[in-house]
DNA sequence: GTGGTCTAGACCACC
DNA sequence: GTGGTCTAGACCACA
């Protein structure tokens, strides 16, 4: 796996994982790769996987059972997609909404790659 | 002059004379301040003054006229909308499509938000 | 290591690192010694030669596995080879003939160098 | 006028007023510009164009007259033309050639420039 | 006065 | 351990 080295690879394994849960790769409810078996695969540290999975469990998208290993909680899905949706929402969008019309560039522009993608 | 912690000041610093540029506060073909004069003005060091203006200097929106000073060009304007348009267009907003697509943010959503600012 | 007076180190540096990888010395894909390292071996400020290496991800010759270190780019030897081509033909060789013409020295002239060396 | 902000503007001075003996724009024997005049024309420092007559009359191609002026020298053609063939002969082509090789840049690949221009 | 280079040393996040 | 940022201060050539 080639991580982006522009962003924290922790970070980016924590979208990753996510993106993994909501398309149905990581099902709900399952059991997650530990987090050896994981940092073997993508070839990473292990502290690096550790520092991603704690913070899914943050955000409830994760839970531990003690002795048994990381689940996918089970209302993954939902709690992904509305946490985004409101950042995405409420903060993302104007500051890109403001960045577009400081470079004067126009709504049409971007409607054109939003359907061309 | 405050700066935020998450950028580094001399990046943050790049994109904020070109704010200033583009909004005519440093005109083009106008003298801009000294090195030492802003570094001090900002409570910053000039080395990192002088990393953003070396930055600006890179892309021709700034020159130097040797023992004088450093110079906004006459086409800073044009050049700087020009970049960083191709950058958004070319980049950002693809990115950014790709986003919402993940999220399930309909094209609408996106054209309030764009209409209401 | 001995340092010309008339450039700056880090330039020389940067021209100096990408003769060693033409080289060989320094491999493709190979990790590359720390900014502290090579600071320590050529008696050099560390900022001094991260500036170097800085430039050399520019134009990504080198590239950066976050906490592990910079690596040589697999693909480097080519890279450089053709950016220094490239200036070379577009810039270097016109330039130069101008001077010859000016000083009006001869084709031969130049070809008899050529050959003996 | 104006002038690459690669060199030191004394330098470029230097080397412009060299070319335009050679090309009889200021012809031997002829008195030369006073430093004011030069300097107000190519709007430039005095004390610039100074220095650029300082290291003229070192190489003799300039002599100095107490109290009528500067004068070009009656074999300063020569002089000059001497002067910068040895230089570039014994030394600039010899490097040049040596790069060249190192970038695997044909002769053939030289000649074609030079007979292009 | 100007920009530019270099040093020595501190501090940071990441792995 | 790694790269990267920032500071404070010195020194330089150029104009």
């Amino acid at each position: 796996m080639q991580f982006n080295s522009e962003k924290p690879i922790y970070q980016q394994l924590f979208d990753l994982i996510q993106l993994d849960i909501l398309e149905g790769k990581w099902p709900e409810g399952g059991r997650v790769p530990s987090v050896r078996e994981l940092a073997g695969n993508l070839e990473v540290n292990p502290g690096t996987v550790m520092r991603a999975y704690e913070q899914l469990q943050e955000e409830a998208i994760l839970f531990n059972q003690r002795g048994r290993g990381l689940f996918v909680a089970d209302n993954a899905k939902e709690l992904i997609l509305k946490n985004q949706q409101k950042e995405m929402i409420q903060k993302e969008i104007p500051q890109f909404v403001k960045k577009m019309k400081q470079l004067q560039i126009s709504l049409e522009e971007f409607v054109t790659v939003f359907n061309r993608s």
